[in-house]
DNA sequence: CGGAAATAATCAGTGCCCTGACTATCTGGT
DNA sequence: ACCAGATAGTCAGGGCACTGATTATTTCCG
């Protein structure tokens, strides 16, 4: 008696495309790397030299997954972590050969997931897909500084 | 050179959106009872005395999460677990009076919690959010068994 | 200069999520 | 009655994600 029905639920929505993604990732990206990992990599290859915090807000992590995060890429020597010599407090991050070559690998098949993921839907509803999405989490995200509007006008 | 541009990728949005309902859940709903917590007692209100796998099904969760999850709903008293007379394999489950108690009390709340999560949305764009990420949740769902079409007519 | 506040990173603790290997029980066919 | 295969659940292991507390360093102000 009561109970609600979950398919109009948002958060379990997203919960079952985050697995849906998970699943077509594993399969056809890589077993090795992980999508957020993939994430860290693509923003280092734009921005070498990211120190750790600066790289998990680009991503979207907190401080502790980033740092477990990059320790595992670090591990698999796909980057280096060096101390800045003008702030002893950070790390700056910078892909190895390997990490580069890894990254231009997992592009390509990145964007053939995206395309089988999508495929379902047409191109016009691929971008409501986006638009919607993006809407509903850059609102939440916004809630979380009371004081801080989503877009500040100086 | 070479990176691309993460806003574009449905699994890195995929990923943000479940972070921004986790994040509202637990100011607006439950700092003690999780999500997919909630869910495990909804399927349990409508179908008491379902066993462990069928309501993973239900929910959308692997044998490993469901049984993590069940047993942290034991330890907190919300439900009860009794090995089966008829088949000795499964346990049969069944919430507590507090188990219902408790999901009374969040179903309200996740209302309400809905309604702000999806504020910035029209209604019509509601129905879209829900109708876009549900197919291509379900195709890739569909991808995992070759043999077996998303919809199987006798 | 010197100490308080801010900042970058780590650590401990909790929970979700999956795979692959294993155990116990049940079912079906010979 | 038996045994092979299917099924329910557990366990080990890896990864993501968050909070709150702690440590080291820097910065800012009096």
């Amino acid at each position: 008696m009561a109970a609600v029905d979950l398919t109009t639920h948002p958060g379990h929505l997203a919960r079952r495309l985050q697995q849906a993604h998970y699943l077509l990732w594993n399969t056809m990206v890589s077993e090795e790397i992980t999508s957020p990992q993939f994430a860290v990599l693509n923003t280092l290859v734009a921005e070498p030299g990211l120190d750790q915090r600066t790289v998990g807000e680009r991503v979207g992590l907190d401080r502790s997954t980033i740092a477990e995060v990059i320790s595992r890429l670090g591990r698999r020597g796909l980057l280096d972590k060096v101390r800045d010599p003008q702030d002893g407090r950070r790390f700056l991050l910078r892909l190895t050969e390997e990490g580069e070559r890894t990254h231009r690998k997992l592009t390509v098949r990145t964007a053939r997931m995206n395309q089988v993921f999508l495929g379902p839907l047409t191109a016009e509803e691929q971008s409501q897909f986006f638009d919607l999405i993006r809407r509903v989490a850059d609102a939440a995200e916004g809630l979380r500084n009371p004081g801080e509007p989503t877009a500040v006008r100086s």
